[in-house]
Parts: C-alpha cells; structure tokens; sequence
DNA sequence: GAAATAGTGTCTATCAGACATTATGGC
DNA sequence: GCCATAATGTCTGATAGACACTATTTC
C-alpha cells in the first residue's frame, strides 16, 4: 500500500502564500489528467521545481489567479491548456480538499478536476516542467507524490471507474472516430475485468449514443471493424444498470 | 422558472472581505439541510442579518476560520451545529462554485455541503438567525434566494434525487427506528411517483441494509407495521439499478 | 483454406413491475 | 364481520450473461 500523505523532503516549513497568520485559506486547482497508452491507464504527473516537495512529482495545478481567471472552471480549464496544449477535453470537478495541515506552507484548499483526452492530442511539458504519463496501478501510481496528492489521484480513480459503471465518458478517451472493440477494450483497461462482447454492444445500441461512419478501419489481421463517432458530447447519456457488478 | 442568480437589493456593492484587489479569493462552506416533514421535502433556510441581500433568504452557512475549523469539513459540520442543533447527521460535499461575479463583494469561493437529518431532532435558530423549513417545489423554493443561491439548491436538489436511486440515504431522513412503508413513502416524497411495494421491499430485502426489531409500531388503524433499524451507517450501500427509471 | 478478428443469434436464469392474495390489527 | 393497512405470493415480459455461430478480411 502507498502511503497516502507525504512530508516534504526538507522538513522544516517554507514561507508561502499563507504564513504569517491570514485570515484567508489559500486556494489552488489541481487537475487529475488521464489518458490511455499503450493498453494501459495513465495519468499526467508534474515535477515540482519549487519547494516545498521540490522535486517530486505531483498532479499539475497551482494557485488560482483572481485577475486573470473568471471562475474556478475557468482556472481548471486555462492549467489545463497550460499543461498539454488541449483546448477541449472532457474536464469535470471531482472534490474540494482543505485543511491546516495538507500543505506545511499552511491552510490550502484545492479544487480537484478530472480530464479525460486522447493520447495522441497532448503536447507535455507546455509549462516548462518536466512532465509524464505515469501508468495507474490499482489505484494510485508507483512514484510518491507530493503533498496528499496519492489520495486525491486514489479519489480520481475511483470516480473514473464508478462513473465508467454508468455512463460514456469513456469515449472521450478515444479520438473522434473509433470502432466498437477499442470502445470495449477501453472500458476494459479501466475496469480491469473483461466484459462480453454481446452485452456490450446490446448495452451500446440501446444507449443510442453513436452513430456509424461510412468506412472501414483495419487492423493488422482480420475482419475490419467498422467506425463510429459519439453523437452529442454534450449530452451526457446514462446507462439504466452498471456495466460490470452482475456477473453470476 | 425561478431565476437563478439574484442581484442585492441596494444595488450598490458592499465593502467585504475581499475587496481592495486582494490576491486572493475569499471562501465559504453553505449548507443544503433537507428533512422530510409534513409529506413534503423541506430545505432549510436563513434570513440574511447583513448585506449584501440583507433580509433576503439564503442557504446557511459563512466564512471559514481558518483559526477555528481544522477542515473544510470540520467547517461544514460545525455550520451545521450553529445552525441545527444537530451534531452527526449525514453530510456530504456536493460541489464548488466560485467566480468573480457571484457575489458583489467580488471573487468568492463556496463550498456546498447537503445534509439530511430527522425534522425532530432540529432546533432552530442557534445561531440567533431566523431559520425556516421552506417545502421544496420542483427543483426550488418559491422564495427568492439571495446570490446564486437557487442554483446551488437546485443542484442539490438534483444530486439528492440521484443518489436516491441508487443509494440507501433516505434512511438519514428517517428516525432511528421505522417501518418499511414510511421508509417507501419517503422515498416517494422525494422523488415524486408511486413505487410498487413489493419491488421496493424486494429491492430493500436484496440490499440485506436493514434489521428487525422484535417489536410492533401502530399506526391509526390497519395491521401494525413492524419496526427496522439501518444496520451501518457508515457503510453507503448501492442498488445495482436505479429504482424508478424501469418503468415500461 | 487457415488464421484472426468483427459482428450476430440464441438460450436461459434472473428479476422488476404488476397485481392478486393473505395477514393482522382496531372498531 | 368490516375496514384499513401490512406483508407476501404469483405471473410475465424484459434483459444480461454465456456462448455458439456467421462474416469478412489478410496471408
């Protein structure tokens, strides 16, 4: 088991945003970005250049700017194009974590989101730092991460896989226009399990969620699967019964 | 339709907190306290004491101290114990809102918590404010709320009904000990359709959630219902399907 | 034709909804 | 016995899972 909340590498506390007594917690956004690579799940890890934790990988944020961001889903949304160059990716607010003692620079509240984007479409290290797919296992990464950041990415997880029970976003993890079996094979990378093949699609059609393109795609052997693109992404569509909790 | 964002009554903006080009946003912690009572859903609300929006209704809540509260959730349930009396109902973070425009005071940070708790157990008025139940019509109260308040309560609104579904949370808005046709009136209340009793005794029995109590409750006339307890209430059990999206 | 993968068809156990029936109290 | 409500039983259509089968491509 990973432990859940790191103590920075220095030890003692360095001066920040909120020392000296403030009456005011300070605020960041911090983002949970994930793709799919190479049949496995990733999320982007940051590496931090200042103290505290300097040096260690952390989920990419910062403080929140009042002058330059309209609203929390604005600032999420400009750390996101800061951080991969994606204009538009599937970006929902995940949790609010705030305490005294989260950040030894004092009271910090932080705005998780959660990102879903194709692989291919991010440019890293838009922001100067060093950056990385770290692939997910189980429910965090293999590298300690900075501040309670393994319990905020095990939170995010855990959200992706529980919303994947019930819902499509799974499609925006996968370019416009994919086929039914990468559809599958995604949810199955998330799930972990495998899922039948009839019942997924059975399961798909009856959502009504996509619509088939004219045109083949193929693969290095066999029958060409054909292509389809999702419908409406901004419709978000629900399934009646969770995909993987009724195996007998 | 009820307008969603209100403008403060004077019209001009107040000085507050985070006036005079802070660098940093300010944050608050409100409450979406819900309680079944005269077979209707109820929200509880306060009437504001300063400006903005003096002597507008409003959900309950306020500034973090971050002398005080050690967590945001330690904030949350402390609002709640000024405000209700009530010292471990079931409480949840449901979401964040924060942007410049949403309070004339400039940019701030809310936190909305909903709780559910047994209308008896609530002793108004702690906080020296006047506090109402308002009964819940749609996805709103027929008062105008001050800020943006209406579309926090909506939201919450929307997530109770949702989590209804799938969850066994209604038994929060229930005494201790209850019978399973007051448990099925109250999730009929909230989610405002009929629900066939066997299915819904079936569904409760498969849940395995509950446990007897060897003793009998009597209502004003007809057969006396028995008598159950939740048996974990840390425990947050789901229902494998939602329960009123099957109709045929 | 063989291999590989895509896509469809069929059978069956399960289960939610509908509704009838029985049980148990007060009067 | 009658009424009211609680609790249970039964029937049926829908459907998820399992798995066999067909289709279409490359080699």
């Amino acid at each position: 088991m990973i432990a859940r909340t790191a103590t920075p590498a220095g030890g003692a506390a360095v001066p920040g945003p909120d020392d000296s007594g403030s009456a005011k917690p300070s605020f960041t956004v911090h983002l949970a970005i994930f793709t799919v690579r190479a049949e496995r799940l990733h999320v982007l890890l940051v590496k931090r250049a200042e103290p505290p934790f300097q040096g260690d990988w952390a989920l990419p944020g910062g403080f929140l700017d009042p002058r330059r961001d309209d609203s929390v889903d604005a600032c999420a949304a400009r750390k996101l194009v800061e951080e991969t160059g994606v204009q538009a990716p599937y970006l929902e607010q995940l949790k609010t974590y705030g305490s005294r003692d989260r950040d030894p620079r004092g009271w910090i509240i932080t705005t998780v989101y959660f990102a879903l984007m194709v692989s291919d479409s991010v440019r890293l290290g838009g922001n100067q730092a060093a950056a990385c797919w770290a692939p997910v296992r189980g429910d965090g990464v293999e590298f300690i991460l900075a501040f309670d950041h393994a319990l905020l990415l095990a939170d995010a997880v855990e959200r992706l896989r529980s919303k994947l029970e019930y819902t499509h976003i799974a499609v925006h993890l996968l370019p416009e226009e994919f086929t039914l079996p990468e559809l599958q094979r995604t949810y199955e990378i998330i799930l972990q399990q495998p899922l039948d093949k009839s019942s997924f699609r059975r399961r798909v059609a009856q959502a009504d969620m996509l619509e088939e393109i004219a045109g083949k795609l193929r693969d290095g052997s066999g029958r060409p699967a054909r292509l389809y693109r999702f419908r409406d992404y901004d419709r978000q569509t629900f399934f009646p019964r969770s995909i993987s909790r009724h195996a007998r």
